[in-house]
DNA sequence: TCTCTTCTTTGATCTAGCGCAAAGAAGACC
DNA sequence: GGTCTTCTTTGCGCTAGATCAAAGAAGAGA
């Protein structure tokens, strides 16, 4: 009874789990409980099932994101026809922050790779609240930091590494942010097709089928249709890191 | 004799001319006069000779930047000894950035192309600063956001693009940065060499130097040592968007 | 259970552009 | 003016990895 009159008294009414979602990211670590309260009831939330797309690249963008649950990848797509994934967004990470600074339309496609919620706020709005918080503000600045941080990286390496060594960095990278154990080795706890993986690491789908099936034939991992189990972690990073000097 | 009394009665007194720079970069924009008086007065002013460095890669990060005059270049290198040129940063651009969101080294070495001005302040001061002026704080995303966007683009060029392709659009890239009208065709006002455009777009300088000949021999370009002349800017704007299905 | 779609593997060929080598050219510095 | 260093050009061979082609495999859906 109590529990419908709280509902409808408030279409946005927050449940108690959402509210306590977003109080773990990292964007909401600094701002005070009821500020909290206040910039989440601007939120909208959105559900999204795997292969449903939040925004669109080339849609106008006006809204920004924050990832609560699920697992999304952004994918820029060249006029050739050519895809990139620009990156995988896990729970706690911003995404589509284009309408923040200035950006008209999205660059790319936010697709969601497993049935995933988000937070949703009007870029406007949510720039009013940074100006009124500005720990909100320094927070965006972090997490904006360390996705350049990472795309600095990933552009050196493509610059100048080979692919196995590209793919082993990916890999790596994936098993951070979406590591899972299990009793076949950790895997990556969403689904990912070697097409995906080249596009992440700027190479072909074949390219990747042969890197994995060699890694396979030597034991480091077990790769499945969609799927990845890790076996022997430090193989991996002797390649990252090109300290396989055998052979 | 006024004006040296004023310099007497604060070793930090700014010049006028100092203060009108920094009144008109990006970061400034839309903070108060006073304010600004403050924030510029607890910066330090770092003048750098061509090819003398601001700071360099692994050193300890406290201080970050923005440039006032002159050009400089962010290079990062690999642990092969392999180059990759983070960017060029223009007068009113912020570099060093990586202490602001809680990097503790610089990721790469900032290398004055030219005879160059910035100001610096220390990290935890600005931080300090942009809690208390927040559009500072949202200004500076703004300038981050469109590092990144700018990053993304190599990417995906590096990822789908062939050289002389890449190589394009990065000359466009330079040419809207640093293009000075002369007789004889815009040119990069500043020096580059084959080398620097190579580290810049993930290829070797041999390959520069054969796709410069040829643009040469086509009459698009002019190049010299360390400089070069755009004629037709058309002409690689076609080849940067692969629009030249002739021959 | 069968069909259809999507994903993966593997072989064969081809080429962009790298690596190596060496010879100019343009400044810088004495 | 001469020497030295740095930057650029050009040729040649080679190979990583793209491209093309086609045959499996694993699920999904009926």
């Amino acid at each position: 009874m109590i529990q419908s009159e709280i509902i409808l008294s408030d279409l946005k009414q927050l449940t108690e789990r959402q509210l306590e979602c977003l109080r773990q990211t990292a964007l909401f670590q600094s701002v005070s409980d009821s500020e909290a309260v206040e910039v989440a009831r601007a939120a909208n939330t959105v559900l999204k099932k795997a292969d449903e797309s939040f925004f669109q690249q080339g849609r106008k963008a006006n809204r920004f994101y924050i990832l609560l649950g699920g697992r999304i990848k952004v994918v820029h797509s060249t006029p050739e026809g050519h895809q990139v994934v620009a990156r995988y967004v896990s729970p706690g990470e911003l995404f589509g922050c284009v309408p923040l600074f200035g950006g008209d339309t999205y660059p790319g496609t936010a697709m969601a790779v497993t049935e995933s919620k988000a937070f949703s706020w009007d870029a406007r709005t949510i720039r009013k609240f940074m100006l009124r918080m500005p720990t909100l503000a320094l927070s965006a600045l972090d997490l904006l930091g360390s996705e350049l941080t990472e795309l600095r990286n990933r552009f050196k390496e493509l610059a100048t590494e080979r692919v196995e060594r590209r793919i082993a960095h990916a890999v790596l990278r994936l098993l951070q942010q979406a590591g899972e154990e299990t009793a076949s080795g950790v895997k990556i706890d969403f689904p990912l097709t070697r097409q995906d993986l080249a596009e992440l690491t700027g190479t072909t789908l074949h390219t990747v089928s042969r890197v994995l099936s060699s890694w396979e034939e030597q034991g480091f991992v077990t790769a499945g249709r969609k799927k990845l189990f890790i076996k022997q972690r430090q193989k991996i990073v002797s390649i990252a890191e090109d300290l396989n000097l055998q052979e």
